[in-house]
DNA sequence: CGGTATCCGTTGCGATACTG
DNA sequence: CAGTATCGCAACGGATACCG
């Protein structure tokens, strides 16, 4: 009676933030909220196009994301590679020959994360169109 | 006949990864993802506050954001609500009043960004017991 | 093959002081 | 009240060269 669903929604919604907000706020000193602190380590410049290589393909050596990501450094390869691997995203497997081969792959906590950044991807996408903030980058897209 | 569910999900992820990846490499040279480009403005420091601040409450001027955001200085409060703005999630009004008022507000974008990433939070906040980068984080919460 | 080491420029963030 | 201006530091990413 005059309760709707979008009311209750509204009310779980509430409640979350002030579970997320508390925990946020315990963490201050850290520099980044709860969220940002697993995020923010699959959104610098490279860590997407690993997750995503990987997600698509399952198991690849490190020469192979390197040909498979345009423009990447020695470097910055290893740096993303491990900072997603201290994170538990990605498992990392040597093996013992000459030459020393090398493989990486998800794990299931890093192909679950891939999906859902998958799906905020595929959701804001369509507000590409609408944002003046992203015109820039349609107008890429449509090239 | 063989064809399960979850053969079906993962082609449609890998479809959707493919689209998200063409997407991805025409913007290499701008230096992040998409996902990125969207998410990366809410994950610094001081974003998520602001976000979660005003999903919560709807309608807060600058100084009672201030006041709610421990620790925030006027110059990064300032520099966040700027940036949230132009990215379309926070909505700016001022009032030509002597003394000043100023209201902010989360657009219908925001909001919508903001549940979406409560929910990623929740969902991963389920994972901080499990995973050893996130070990450090636990202890502070149990405190 | 699968990385490291080094250097270097840019950006982010904080602190403080000031203003229409 | 709602910001801006200025300064300074520290972390991050890029390029190049080198190594087990």
């Amino acid at each position: 009676m005059g309760v709707t669903d979008a009311d209750n929604q509204t009310v779980v919604f509430k409640e979350r933030l002030k579970k997320i907000y508390r925990y946020s706020q315990s963490h201050l000193s850290e520099g980044l909220c709860p969220t940002g602190k697993v995020l923010a380590p699959t959104l610098d410049r490279w860590s997407m196009f690993c997750l995503f290589n990987l997600a698509y393909y399952e198991t690849l050596r490190f020469g192979e994301l390197r040909k498979k990501i345009d423009g990447i450094s020695p470097r910055m390869l290893a740096v993303t590679l491990r900072r997603l691997e201290e994170h538990g995203f990605v498992a990392r497997k040597a093996y013992s020959e000459v030459p020393p081969r090398v493989e990486y792959r998800l794990t299931d906590f890093g192909l679950e994360l891939s999906r859902r950044l998958s799906d905020l991807t595929e959701w804001f996408l369509g507000y590409f169109e609408k944002l003046p903030a992203f015109e820039h980058f349609n107008e890429k897209i449509e090239k």
